[in-house]
RNA sequence: CGGGGUGUGGCGCAGCUUGGUCAGCGCGCAUGCUUUGGGAGCAUGAGGUCGGCGGUUCAAAUCCGCCCACCCCGACCA
């Protein structure tokens, strides 16, 4: 690559709205342009990378067995009726119609596509297991798009789908994905982790994510301090100590006027917060539910959905609260709260000498107990776990970390094939439902948290694995002839070699060389200046710590080559 | 969708409170000469419906109304 001839369009500035580092170093060193929110162009280098991950993607999909295929991201309306989710998606489909007034929406995720396919096109046991996979182009209306490639409107994605007999072998082709996830995430040079998630709009009972640990990431993860366990903040379980205890007293009413904070009351009371419990109310379906926790607690909504078993439920609002004078807003307690549902969590099972609202205003009650004052109408684990909290598997405690969730993978069972009729005949010719799986790695958004992992304040520093270029000649006044033709030469010999050089062959001064060089952060780095009229050495310098030493170009050349040996099968062979 | 904010040449911004003498600065871009180990110097030049529509006014980037786009914070996900 010819960086006169190569279309990027680096920036001196940081452009004002991009905030995080990925966002940014990609618009400023020419990789990205953004089109509309949550969509973005990518530029010749910015493809390059994207290439070289999905080109990490495959060989490790092909080694565990999967087979790449192409599926369209026009999708008809029937096949998403099928499995129902043309109404459960909801508006974070793209939807349209062609010119036959036909529903069409644009795959935000292919299940429903490959399950077509393998149910019209699979019928044996001896065909299975099977392993699909594609990379391409996905769409979803998010309610928010922000942090360019990390949360985008189009982005691609790499998904494949399992079909096995059974169960068994769902969980051996879920595992052959799992580790192959792995050593992807690992080659592309990010570390990461992988923790028990909650399987959302997909469906299925098992599910990992893969997450990149970066202060920008958006999701939170429990970690255990001794054992292995980790997981999402929405799944987190944490061991909850022994429930308060009160001394046996009855309730009593305490007059607490303006006092509706669980800050404010429990200082009034002289109470710390976990001796209170918090009484929030919610609209589930259209119906008020009470939900109780301790008062230095945070409810956790993923955790509220699955025991609602909706995701259509929301904390109540203003005209809630109006339509229902009986919920008193900044008095409401479970005592005495007749006809409505009550779920609390798990920590205040048998909880005595705790305060609540007394439902009438400015009242609240103490020395309330559990069972002997209110009844709850069913415990659950609702709340947040939080930094310190006992791990649920050992004694250990748990610590938080926030991530990039880069990939996924869920055991989805039979969902889908029951729901679409994707059987099989076994050896007795008996019709079964197939296992799924399905995993998938956002693509576009792993290139953003390789550079989150692997930049500093002046550019990126790419992993040799996912590169633009590995080298980046950079020959300091080009129109010195000695050193021009020295440079091309180099560049010559490298990419005869198989190697991807990006040549700098601009008539820039050094230091914007040398910026542009430190931005778009190849590697390695050839520079060949002075010392080249000297004594006729260049010098190889390491983009990642900055040093460099003067050495011939031959043993530049030869250092090079060990450095680069174990990328070489990586090696895109387009360069020009 | 709720809350906060921003829209002025490719990028970053000033001007807006107090309407006119206000379309300006830095960078980038073009041409020429000099320069070339950390974002060079000088000279000349091109480039803007001041987000859009409407209103107020003798006069609007500036005041008013509506709309649009974008960013950030919250509920979703690769």
């Amino acid at each position: 690559m010819r960086q006169s001839r190569t279309f990027i369009p680096t920036l001196r500035e940081s452009p004002a709205d991009a905030e995080i580092a990925s966002h940014r170093l990609l618009l400023r060193a020419g990789y990205l342009r953004r089109v509309a929110s949550g969509i973005y162009e990518f530029l010749p280098l910015g493809v390059r990378v994207l290439r070289k991950i999905s080109g990490i993607i495959r060989e490790e999909m092909n080694a565990a067995g999967a087979q790449e295929i192409m599926l369209p991201v026009l999708q008809p309306r029937e096949l998403w009726e099928e499995s129902g989710r043309w109404a459960k998606y909801g508006p974070e489909m793209m939807r349209l119609k062609d010119r036959a007034e036909r529903d069409f929406g644009l795959g935000p995720t292919h299940e429903e596509v490959i399950t077509d396919l393998v149910r019209s096109n699979v019928s044996s046991y001896r065909e299975l297991p099977m392993n699909l996979y594609q990379i391409g182009s996905k769409f979803r209306d998010e309610i928010r798009p922000r942090f360019g490639l990390m949360r985008a409107r189009e982005f691609i994605m790499k998904d494949a789908y399992s079909f096995d007999r059974d169960e068994e072998g769902m969980r051996e082709s879920y595992r052959g994905m799992y580790e192959a996830y792995g050593r992807i995430f690992s080659r592309c040079g990010c570390t990461w982790r992988a923790v028990e998630a909650a399987t959302g709009l997909i469906g299925g009972d098992v599910s990992h994510e893969f997450m990149v640990p970066a202060a920008a990431g958006e999701d939170c993860i429990a970690l255990c301090d001794r054992c292995s366990y980790a997981a999402n903040l929405d799944l987190a379980a944490y061991r909850r100590g022994e429930p308060p205890q009160g001394e046996g007293k009855d309730v009593e009413a305490v007059r607490t006027p303006d006092r509706r904070t669980i800050g404010e009351v429990g200082e009034f009371l002289g109470l710390q917060p976990e001796r209170m419990i918090k009484c929030l109310m919610y609209l589930v379906e259209g119906r008020p539910v009470a939900v109780l926790i301790p008062g230095d607690r945070e409810a956790n909504e993923a955790k509220l959905a699955r025991v609602f078993a909706s995701d259509e439920f929301r904390l109540f609002r203003e005209e809630d609260w109006k339509k229902y004078p009986t919920y008193l807003q900044g008095f409401v307690g479970p005592v005495g709260l007749d006809g409505v549902e009550v779920v609390a969590d798990i920590s205040l099972q048998g909880a005595g000498g705790m305060a609540c609202g007394a439902n009438r205003e400015d009242y609240h009650l103490v020395n309330v107990e559990e069972g002997r004052d209110f009844c709850v109408g069913r415990f659950a684990d609702i709340t947040n776990a939080r930094e310190g909290d006992a791990c649920p598997r050992c004694e250990g405690r748990l610590r938080m970390e926030t991530g990039i969730e880069v990939g996924q993978v869920f055991q989805l069972g039979l969902k889908y094939s029951q729901a679409m009729r994707c059987y099989y005949h076994d050896e007795e010719g008996v019709s079964r439902p197939m296992y799924m799986g399905c995993y998938g790695i956002g693509v576009t958004r792993l290139m953003a948290a390789v550079v989150e992992q692997h930049h500093d304040e002046r550019g990126i520093i790419w992993p040799l694995s996912v590169a633009p270029a590995q080298l980046h000649v950079i020959p300091l006044d080009f129109q010195k002839e000695n050193r021009r033709r020295a440079a091309e030469e180099l560049y010559e010999t490298f990419v005869q070699r198989g190697w991807e050089v990006l040549l700098d062959d601009r008539e820039e001064s050094a230091g914007v060389k040398f910026a542009d060089a430190d931005l778009l952060g190849m590697p390695f780095r050839l520079v060949i200046g002075r010392g080249y009229d000297e004594d006729g050495t260049v010098e190889l310098q390491e983009r990642a710590t900055g040093q460099g030493a003067r050495m011939d170009a031959e043993d530049a050349l030869a250092r090079l080559e060990e450095s680069f040996r174990s990328f070489r099968n990586l090696a895109a062979r387009d360069d020009a």
